[in-house]
DNA sequence: TGTTAGCAATGAGCAATACTCATCAGTCAG
DNA sequence: CTGACTGATGAGTATTGCTCATTGCTAACA
C-alpha cells in the first residue's frame, strides 16, 4: 500500500545495470553483495514483479527493472543538482580549481571530466597549472594550485589525499620485435633497448622507479613529448616504451603495436588527488574529486577504482 | 559527503509546504510532530543550512528549502507515476470502476477526482452509476458497481470501507429570517419550517436521522434534485435547508443566505468509500481511494480526513 | 498580568530495518 | 571433478527512524 521505495534503491538499480553484476555493484555503493540481493527481493517482492532476469550474465534487467531504472536516471542527477544548489547556497558561486599534474597521459581522462565540472560549477575559475613541475605537491602549498594529480599517497596531515584508480602499465614494442615472443617482459629485457619517456625526471616514471632501477639496468634513452611520436617510434623499433594501458587501448585494438606486461605480476600502478585538507570541504572540490572517478571508470578502459 | 537525501525527506517537505505546519504535516504523513522535527534537523546540519523559518506562522520554507520542495515537486509525481506503471505491468491495463452514490453533493468532489484517475488509468472503464439508489451498496453486491460512497462505515467483512473525510453540515436560512439572529438552531427550530431536501428517502438526510427524529420533530417538506434551487427557495423564505458546508461556501462567501450550525455542537457528517473486498487490492483502486481523499483536502473548504 | 492553548525543539528509549556475516546452491571453465 | 565466481538465504547485529514525555516559546485572551 504505502510505498516503501527510495532513492537508495533508485541508486541500488543504477548500479547494478552499470557493472551488470551485484557484487560490483555492491562494491560501487559501499556496501555488501548481500545487502543489495536483500534489496532487490524487498523491492520484487513489494511490486510481486520480478526486477532482473537472474538467468543471464551480465544481470539483465527486466521491463519492471528498466522502468524503475529510467525513474533512477532522471531522478538521481535531478537530485545530484538540487544538492549542488543547496552548496552554492551556502558557500557561494565562486572558487578556484587549479590542477597540477606529474604525468602526461593524465590530460586524456581530466578533460572530460573538467568538462563535466564546468557545467556544474560555472563560476569556478578551472585551469591546469601550465608547464611541468618536479614536485606538484610543491605548487600546494605554494597555492599556485589547489590539487595535485600524484602517483603516490601524500602522507602529509595538512593534505586530503584521495585515491582515484589503479591501472597497469605494459610495454610497448614493435610487432615483429623480437621481445613480442615472450608473454611478459623483465627488467633484463630492457637492458640492450632504446627507452622511449617523456621528458621528466626518472623518479615521476614508474618502469625506472618500480622495475629498472632496482634491478641495476640502466638502458639508452630517448624522450618525447607527444604520445603518438612515441608510437611511432616504437613501431619503426627506435625502442620500446612503457605507458598506461588505458592511454593506448586504442592503438593496440588497431594492431599498430603489440603490449606485453612488465614483469610477471604485471606493474600496476596508482593515482591520487592530493588537496589542501583547507580546502577539501568544499562542496565543489568533493563534486571534483567523485567525478574524476566517474569520469575514468566510465572512459578508460582496464582501470579499477580505489576505495577511498 | 555521503548524500542522506531519501524520498521520505521529500515527502516532508512537501507536507510541511502544504500544511505550513508540522503537526499537521506529520498528520498527513502518519507520524508524529517530533519525527519531522528530528528530519528536518537531519538535514539541515547536513546542508549546513536552516530550511525553513520557523519565526513565521504559517512555517515558511527557506531559500534552500523551496530548492528542495522544487525537487520533491518534480521527483514524487515522477515516482508515484513510475509505481503505477509498475502496478498495470502486473495486473493489465484493464479493469471497472463503476461508483455508486447515496449523496446528491459528493459529484461536486467527485468530479475533479474521476478526471485526475482518467489521466492515470486511461484504460480502466470509469462510470457513476445512473439513477439514484436506496442501498448504493446492494449495487456492490449485485455487482452492478465497483465502489459505493456511504455515510456511515460499513461492517460487512465483504467489504473494504475506507474512511474519506468529516464535514459540518450547516442550516441555511435567508438573511433576514428570524432564526438568523440565534448562533445555532436546535431541533426545535425547525418545527414550524418548511424543511426542503433533495428527494431521496429520509435515513439519507443525516439532519432527519440523526436530529430531527430522535427530537421526534418532522416538519413540513419540500423536495428539489438542484443544490441552486434549494438556495433560492431559502432566500425567498420558502424555508429552510441543510447542506454540507462545502456544497455551500461560494453562495455563503457572497452573502446569498445565511449558514448557522445545527445543535451546539454542529452536525458532523462523515463519507466513507465501500468496495468489495476482492477489489480492495487492485492498484488502480488504491490509486482511486487516495485520489478522493488529495482532491477533496485540496477542493473542498473547512473538511477535515478521517484516519483510515 | 497571569493563564491557557498551540506549536516546535529536544533527549531518552525503543522498535523497525538495513546491513553484515557465514553459508549454501548453482553455473561455468579448466 | 574441482575451483572460481555468481546470487540467495537466514540469523544476528548495528543502525536509524520513530515515539513518548517534556520543555520553552509565542500569542491570544481574560
Amino acid at each position: 500500500m504505502q510505498s516503501i521505495l527510495e532513492l537508495r534503491h533508485l541508486k541500488t538499480l543504477q548500479a547494478i545495470a552499470a557493472t551488470g553484476n551485484l557484487t560490483r555493484a555492491a562494491e560501487r555503493l559501499f556496501l555488501t553483495q548481500s545487502a543489495l540481493s536483500h534489496q532487490l527481493r524487498q523491492l520484487e517482492e513489494h511490486y510481486g514483479l520480478p526486477l532482473l532476469n537472474r538467468k543471464s550474465t551480465p544481470l539483465k534487467l527486466t521491463a519492471a527493472g528498466e522502468k524503475l531504472l529510467g525513474l533512477a536516471n532522471m531522478v538521481l542527477p535531478a537530485v545530484a543538482a538540487s544538492e549542488r544548489d543547496l552548496a552554492r547556497l551556502r558557500e557561494g558561486e565562486a572558487g578556484s580549481l587549479r590542477i597540477a599534474v606529474e604525468c602526461h597521459t593524465c590530460f586524456d581522462w581530466l578533460m572530460p571530466a573538467m568538462d563535466r565540472f564546468r557545467a556544474h560549477w560555472p563560476e569556478v575559475e578551472l585551469d591546469i597549472v601550465s608547464g611541468f613541475h618536479a614536485d606538484p605537491v610543491q605548487l600546494l602549498f605554494e597555492e599556485r594550485a589547489d590539487l595535485a594529480i600524484v602517483s603516490e599517497p601524500e602522507d602529509d596531515a595538512a593534505l586530503y589525499c584521495q585515491p582515484l584508480f589503479a591501472y597497469d602499465m605494459v610495454a610497448l614494442i614493435a610487432n615483429d620485435h623480437p621481445l613480442a615472443a615472450k608473454a611478459w617482459l623483465a627488467a633484463e629485457d630492457f637492458r640492450d633497448e632504446t627507452l622511449i619517456t617523456y621528458p621528466v625526471p626518472d623518479e615521476m616514471l614508474d618502469l625506472l622507479r618500480k622495475v629498472l632501477k632496482p634491478a641495476g639496468i640502466n638502458p639508452k634513452r630517448r624522450t618525447t613529448e607527444l604520445t603518438v611520436a612515441m608510437l611511432q617510434l616504437v613501431a619503426s623499433k627506435r625502442g620500446i616504451a612503457a605507458l598506461p594501458r588505458w592511454s593506448v587501448q586504442g592503438y593496440l585494438d588497431k594492431g599498430y603495436v603489440t603490449a606485453r606486461p612488465v614483469t610477471q605480476q604485471g606493474l600496476r600502478s596508482e593515482l591520487y588527488a592530493a588537496v589542501p585538507a583547507t580546502h577539501a570541504s568544499h562542496a565543489y572540490m568533493q563534486d571534483f574529486l567523485t567525478l574524476m572517478r566517474e569520469v575514468s571508470m566510465e572512459n578508460l578502459p582496464g582501470v579499477s577504482l580505489l576505495n577511498p
